[in-house]
DNA sequence: TTGCGTTGCGAACAATGTTCGCGCAGGGTG
DNA sequence: CACCCTGCGCGAACATTGTTCGCAACGCAA
């Protein structure tokens, strides 16, 4: 049984048969019925009973498509990432490689800059849509980067990894052309060993080769990113700060691009 | 009922009497069975049932103490922040003021800067003991600044947001003294209307006068601090990036320390 | 001592995650 | 076409959780 897992990490065997598309709609459904109700309720709030009840399902059939309630979060973590990465994507004017069954590609992102605008412009659209998609889903964002599921840890070469390798490449791939056109400034003291890592880490997210200060200034970037997004979207900003915070943001993200060399002051 | 929670929040009076004694002292090693608990397991693990095993008492035994989980979970949360501040004030060299029912000073933190060291060496050490606390109180850090739980929103006058500020005023106590110094160089797009926020915000935190671009530099700082310690600690860094944790947080400490102007490359 | 407020307990109720065994229908195979 | 059998869904059940209610015991003040 659960051959849906299967069915849905590693999509070899094409999904014939009338049965089997069966299941992946109700596969379907049962995941999007309880995505509406982590947006709904958060994700320590949702419950196998209540998705049931949404699907008008017995409690105990939705055991036939997942083996926990932690599974089902993984599933839909799995899911969270890839959309976060579609909309990063776009951002990038990248048509989104390879969505399976999530059919939705997003139009409305605030900055979109195409493949062939300045490494600043596209870094700038990056890191606007992180921050928008984060402030639009608060309980996906929570999800993805809240507290990780009790006793949980992702398996290295799940569906979890792989997807969010997708946004850390999106993430990157600005820095990377930045690279490549010799515009980054690597700070020294990102190129240090103890900093940059074994050789090799990275892997998932950077085509091997690429300069080892990379990597850190991925990491740095991001976390710039993200520290701002997670006060925000859990509350600590606006709690004393009602309406600057998409300012702060900017004003942080300009500053990051400075420090990158990408922009002068 | 419940006058532990006014005894708790306002220590008016006095809390004379054998009986009253008794009473806050099972209120404390309640809050400790529970704090064990949420180390060991996780906020979301928190079982009430268990914290009663643990305190050899009957679970309805503990709604003469707490009204809720909920509720004994935000009186965990104003406590972790306290322990926060306490490690903060500690790295600052200050003697935690007005610490009330927790007794612990806490001597070991990997920098220390006295009040009259210069303000780019404190700020580094109130940085590095975040980082520190974050990294060695993991569940205490989601308990704080993971997925808010479902449905509560902190009183605005609650215990809560007090502990909370002292957090940011220890955060903010080298800025300040920066500021005061005249050695903050305050980026004129933080100082715009649009992202200082009404006069009058972050009145909990700085004192009434203060530059109105100290706000958002405080946030922007403190946001940095966050995204790099909230990635790690949920294990994100981590994952692609074994053991440059430490070095690539002092590497965005010194950025920032730079983008202040309180260190010059 | 008497009386009252505080404290703790046992039982109970609703709701949750999860398992087990059964029926049943539909699809692939003879 | 017929058959079997696989997969799907269900009902019931069990353990565990948060929470409430009424009752018993106890300390403290009058």
């Amino acid at each position: 049984m659960l051959t849906a897992d299967t069915a849905d990490t590693a999509e070899t065997v094409a999904p014939t048969g009338r049965r089997a598309l069966a299941r992946e709609r109700t596969w379907r459904e049962l995941k999007a019925a309880a995505l509406d109700e982590v947006r709904e309720v958060g994700p320590a709030g949702l419950a196998l009973r209540s998705v049931a009840r949404r699907l008008g399902m017995s409690p105990a059939g939705l055991y036939r498509y997942v083996d926990s309630r932690d599974g089902l979060l993984t599933a839909l973590i799995a899911d969270g990432y890839h959309d976060l990465a579609d909309h990063l994507e776009v951002a990038l004017g990248i048509d989104t490689a390879a969505l399976g069954d999530r059919e939705r590609p997003e139009p409305q992102v605030p900055v979109v800059a195409a493949a062939d605008a300045p490494v600043e412009v596209r870094l700038r659209a990056v890191g606007l849509a992180y921050r928008a998609w984060s402030v639009t889903h608060p309980n996906e964002f929570g999800l993805l980067f809240g507290d990780p599921i009790p006793g949980y840890a992702a398996p290295a070469d799940g569906p979890t990894v792989e997807a969010m390798a997708r946004v850390g490449g999106a993430l990157a791939r600005p820095l990377l052309e930045a690279a490549a056109a010799g515009r980054l400034r690597v700070d020294p003291v990102l190129s240090d060993p103890t900093v940059a890592g074994p050789p090799g880490a990275m892997d998932p997210v950077l085509p091997p080769g690429t300069d080892r200060a990379v990597g850190p200034l991925l990491l740095l970037a991001w976390g710039r990113l993200h520290g701002q997004v997670s006060l925000e979207v859990f509350g600590h900003h606006h709690w004393l700060f009602p309406d600057g915070c998409e300012a702060l943001f900017r004003a942080d993200l300009e500053r990051t691009l400075h420090d990158l060399g990408l922009v002068t002051p």
